[in-house]
DNA sequence: ACAAATAGCGTTTTT
DNA sequence: CGCTATTTGT
């Protein structure tokens, strides 16, 4: 083993190198993009378990995510195939660490749990309020903010508890709720670092005490993330950190300020650097260099390479097009569709791309967050085994039975005597839940479970997603059973342990079908594409207020910067901006000042923007496609409310107009279009063309009087009345009378 | 019951 | 800044 050690060491630099054989008691490294850094931390792990013999189990190794841990703990698999997985007990995220800990080791009944208590989401917890609220009479003024007030709440310390800042009952609140959530044996997320730490201060010395704790993209550490830390350290651990201050994109979300200063205070820790990128082409890299803060030096080692592609595009649209094409090309040059990668920055951007490319025959996968808790029926399925295996959780039985998609559509007020009351007798789906444990035995597989809970009945097999529904509920219950299978227990604390695992969120239930087929392009924010690579690189919508967005502050116009250093550093060989001349959103037209920052000389600019005929009727085409798409499928999908917005703004934009006289648009160049009408960006409708405008439509209500329509489409109306000003109306349920 | 006043977003997302 | 949801005032 140390044979094969002292080989893996000769694979790395001398700066590499040297992080691995460091000895200090703590030490940071400020890793580059693309400069080796998982590879520095896997053979420093393997360096202090095979030459200075820390066990394993004597490792904390702490991720932000599940996919950062387990490419961790596959590649030490990997070098080590008869490694047991148990000794890798503490290699994981901050939050399973602390769960395993809290399950493990600390004295949870202190905090009044017990040592089966449950994970729950940040949704219950909203419920588990709302539901005091309510028991308790509170007064809480801007209940649909209830989840950041309570956040803010929670983080107030104790002595500043007095009034709240609106005098209403929000830190009562708090206070009710945790001891709620006690009562119950429920955590959140929030609630395992903050017990663990809690308990890890008090906690004798013996039961946590790993000689290392080893933490990855330690720049993306919060608050919460550094107690734990620092709680750990405390109890004589030693520190290893990597990460890399120029990809800090997520200190909105709370990663705490300068992470590498604080640390290397706190424990005189050493600060070592991992300076060369074996990523990108070096054009690449001096455009990239342009965007560090700090001068940390960014050295490559790759040749010069090609030139960064400006393209200068009328809009989103003509944008796909270009992008479509362009990538049938490269693909027939031999590069695989897996090997690019759209960025932009919204999530709403993606939408216009997704119709392009499936148009014209591009494979490509969206990456999109998706949890159990946005499929409705898998929320529901998940309550459903919740309350079945713990038939105290009693929110959970009354969710499932007074549910109005799925189940027996029980009243909110009769699900909840059946559940409280709990006698049979009443709901068979009640009875079945409080008979799972019993007969599970019998259960062999995700059938016989399926079949259980007569879901064929349940499941709404009415409606137009049933089959759909069916499937994902199989499939979660596929995922259940092997869980089991794999973890070896008894098959209901297995399935106990299942659905109460924080492991549920971050498994890719969902994603099943998808990564089968590898060889398409991905469309993603900039944002999730933090530690991935691609060859060819397409960052569109390059234009001020998109990127960067426009932000309030210096701060967040510094994390802009980064996030589009983060974006750029993506590309190992060819690197492509686009900016629109005519950005449907809220985007200022042409170039964004991030382009002009880039050297001239590593750019090839792409002015033409031409005409291309056939463009407009062919944008028509995926408008009615799209059309006929969304009205096919409006319930199935989770993400629609999601995707209304592009949704809207397309209705808003001229091209609306453009295809209700297509005639007349046809021969114009569309930039020209909207420069030739002035008179039409004056109208207060723009999606009017004149014409319209003129012959006004007129309607008339029996409350409002008589209003001129201003607004209109399939199934809303917005007409405006006199003395009123205007009024939206549903088309199928107004009483509204044409003139 | 309606109108005026006010608060606080806006985007990115993991556990 | 401009919009929306909610609270507060009449």
């Amino acid at each position: 083993m140390e044979l094969y050690f002292e080989k893996e060491l000769d694979r790395l630099n001398p700066y590499q190198r040297e992080a691995v054989l460091d000895e200090s008691p703590a030490c940071v490294v400020n890793a580059n993009v693309g400069s080796g850094k998982t590879t520095v931390l896997i053979t420093k792990i393997q360096y202090l378990h095979h030459i200075k013999k820390v066990g394993y189990e004597d490792m904390t190794v702490l991720t932000f995510t599940n996919k950062a841990a387990d490419e961790i703990k596959s590649r030490l698999l990997a070098a080590e195939p008869e490694l047991p997985a148990d000794k890798l007990r503490g290699f994981g995220t901050f939050h399973s660490t602390a769960l395993y800990y809290l399950r493990e080791f600390l004295p949870v009944e202190d905090l009044g749990y017990s040592k089966e208590f449950l994970v729950i989401d940040p949704e219950e917890e909203l419920e588990l309020a709302y539901d005091l609220i309510r028991q308790h009479k509170l007064k809480i003024k801007y209940k649909n903010r209830l989840k950041k007030r309570l956040e803010s709440a929670m983080a107030v310390r104790e002595a500043e508890k007095k009034v709240s800042k609106y005098q209403d009952d929000i830190y009562e609140l708090a206070g009710l709720l945790k001891e709620e959530k006690a009562k119950q044996d429920k955590m959140t997320f929030f609630d395992l670092l903050e017990n663990a730490n809690f308990l890890l201060k008090e906690a004798e010395q013996k039961s946590v005490s790993p000689k290392w704790v080893i933490i990855d993209e330690v720049q993306d550490s919060d608050t919460q993330q550094l107690v734990f830390t620092d709680r750990l350290i405390s109890r004589g651990a030693s520190l290893f950190a990597v990460g890399d201050p120029n990809q800090v994109i997520y200190s909105w979300r709370g990663s705490a300020f300068q992470i590498f200063y604080t640390l290397k205070h706190k424990y005189q820790a050493k600060e070592l650097t991992l300076p060369i990128n074996y990523r990108s082409s070096t054009s690449i890299l001096e455009a990239a260099r342009c965007f560090l803060q700090n001068g940390s030096p960014l050295t490559g080692v790759r040749e010069p390479g090609s030139k960064i592609i400006v393209r200068r595009q009328y809009d989103a649209f003509q944008d796909a097009c270009y992008l479509a094409a362009r990538m049938k090309k490269l693909h027939e040059e031999g590069i695989s569709y897996g090997e690019m990668a759209v960025f932009y920055r919204l999530q709403s951007q993606s939408k216009i791309f997704e119709d392009v490319f499936l148009r014209e025959g591009i494979p490509f996968e969206v990456s999109l967050k998706k949890t159990v808790g946005d499929v409705p029926v898998l929320k529901w399925c998940i309550r459903l085994l919740r309350f079945s295996l713990n038939t105290k959780d009693t929110a959970s039985g009354i969710y499932v039975l007074s549910s109005r998609e799925y189940g027996e559509g029980i009243s909110g007020k009769k699900a909840e005597e059946i559940v409280r009351a709990g006698q049979p007798g009443k709901s068979l789906l009640f009875d079945r839940m409080c008979g799972l444990v019993e007969n599970c035995r019998e259960l062999g597989n995700e059938e016989e479970l399926f079949t259980y809970f007569e879901l064929d009945r349940y499941l709404n097999p009415v409606s137009a997603s049933f089959h759909e529904d069916s499937d994902a509920v199989r499939r979660l219950f596929g995922i259940m059973y092997a869980y089991v299978r794999e973890q070896q227990a008894e098959r209901a604390s297995g399935m106990r342990e299942f659905v109460n695992s924080s492991s549920l969120y971050g498994s890719d239930v969902l994603r099943e079908d998808i990564s089968r087929q590898e060889d398409r392009v991905k469309l993603m924010t900039i944002h999730a594409s933090k530690g991935l690579e691609f060859s060819c690189v397409f960052i569109t919508g390059v234009n001020h207020g998109l990127i960067p967005l426009r932000t309030g502050d210096m701060e967040g116009e510094e994390e802009e910067r980064r996030l589009f250093f983060v974006g750029i550093t993506r590309a190992k060989d060819h690197l492509e901006l686009s900016y629109y001349m005519n950005p449907q959103e809220r985007a200022d037209p042409g170039e964004s000042r991030y382009i002009r920052m880039i050297p001239p000389r590593l750019l090839e600019h792409d002015e033409d923007i031409g005409p291309a005929v056939s463009l407009q009727e062919l944008k028509r085409q995926v408008q009615e496609q799209r059309r006929s798409m969304t009205a096919g499928c409006l319930e199935q999908s989770p993400g629609q409310s999601l995707e209304q917005n592009p949704e809207q703004s397309l209705e808003q934009n001229p091209e609306q107009s453009l295809e209700q006289n297509p005639e007349q648009s046809l021969e114009q160049n569309p930039e020209q279009s909207l420069e030739q009408n002035p008179e039409q960006s004056l109208e207060q409708s723009p999606e009017q063309s004149p014409e319209q405008a003129k012959q006004q439509k007129l309607v008339r209500h029996s409350r409002y009087g008589t209003g001129v329509v201003v607004n209109e489409d399939e199934t809303m109306l917005e007409a405006e009345f006199e003395g009123y000003g205007k009024k939206e109306f549903i088309k199928a349920f107004s009483e509204l009378e044409y003139i």
